[in-house]
DNA sequence: TTTATTTGTGAGTGAGTACTCACTTTTATT
DNA sequence: AATAAAAGTGAGTACTCACTCACAAATAAA
């Protein structure tokens, strides 16, 4: 299922290896579910034990305050959704050869590899989202990863296809960076968000973001 | 100030002349403020009541229940965000003539037009995306504006820059409507709510954009 | 001015709220 | 098997929540 999905993400993603005990797993569980469907601020502790089949004192065990609980489940979703963006792709695939299927195949590569990783972790996101706003932790965790892991390899990649004409030099770098990220980020939103249930073509949807992209930026 | 608009644009968008009471004007100012910077849920009536120097009970002589603070605060703003997009310009300006400067012209008209309407009222845009997902009353009201007031006139308006061969007529009209509202929507979130404080050129990036969409469709 | 209506009040209400703690049960270590 | 540490419990804590209501003040209608 789904949810056991989720776990797994976040199981794997907590830095420590330490394996959560099965309560824990059922306490992370019950709050994604309820923090997604009515908020962080609207679902109370003694909801997500009930939900979760523990004790309202368990949830305190094993997390210090409420907004412990949240930020150890968003704060993962944060480092996951920069990390595997450029970490192995990035260096060989653009650095190595300067071919037009190359740009074509990266804009593709990324647009696939965050499509994928929202499809698979869509309540997780929309916390993130949901949340981002009201917390300055999260915001810091994100803007940290964004800054130090996305953006400087995103900026040099974008410099590199305006050397090769595949970006018009017109674009200031930041506009054209803002530009791709909203394009896919708008589609992926769309697709997973706002019209989840529409009857969806997403490869030819994919596939027009990306003309749209490349020729846009020409 | 800004405030002041704020109340300003909410008092003439009520439906019904109705003048709000000076304690009302002041609840509704408060309740803006609060909401937007900590969310619905994590704002108390006691708060609103105490920033806006009025009893708790007077609240609740002007609004039901809380929630009936709210959709009076957003509701407003629902209707006002969709309505002016096309009601006056629409008309005369698409189907009048068909030239390549109509269109540019139209797309930069969109923008702009939206561009102020978010500048004007961010606090209150910010507001209704935050809320709009736990709140199925907004959703609606959403879906019926959306629906009925933008969505026609939309499809429409692609159709006919598609047979003047200004867009492609290789995307479907939906992917079309897509990349142009997820283009505009992200630049105006991106600077007005992710990077208000980032030091922006209007202008250009606003003439980027067209140029972006114009190209990305062409 | 008298009467009626609207607007404003704030103490009071019961139902939560996040969180604690003394305690029991389970698991790991010797 | 004895001891220690970790995990789980649920009644209890002080406090806050949205909302009510009997009453007072201000405004409008007569």
């Amino acid at each position: 299922m789904n949810e056991q999905d989720l776990l797994q993400e976040l199981m794997k993603a907590s830095e420590e290896d330490k394996d959560l005990t099965p309560k824990q797993a059922k306490i992370l569980q019950a709050a994604i579910e309820m923090f997604a469907e009515k908020g962080y601020a609207a679902t109370s502790t003694s909801e997500i034990a009930k939900k979760a089949g523990v004790a309202e004192g368990t949830i305190f065990r094993h997390y210090k305050t409420k907004k412990d609980l949240l930020i150890s489940i968003v704060s993962p979703v944060v480092t996951r959704f920069a990390i595997p963006f450029f970490a192995d792709r990035f260096v060989k695939e653009v650095f190595e050869k300067e071919t037009n299927e190359n740009y074509d195949d990266l804009l593709r590569e990324i647009v696939y590899n965050r499509f994928e990783f929202v499809q698979k972790n869509t309540t997780l996101v929309k916390i993130l989202f949901q949340e981002i706003s009201f917390h300055p932790e999260i915001q810091q965790l994100f803007a940290e990863n964004f800054l130090e892991k996305v953006y400087p390899h995103f900026i040099k990649w974008v410099e590199t296809y305006q050397r090769s004409g595949d970006i018009s030099k017109d674009f200031p770098v930041n506009t054209v960076l803002r530009l791709i990220m909203t394009t896919v980020i708008g589609f992926i939103i769309t697709r997973f968000v706002f019209l989840p249930h529409y009857d969806w073509n997403d490869e030819m949807e994919i596939e027009k973001t990306i003309e749209y992209i490349r020729k846009g930026l020409s």
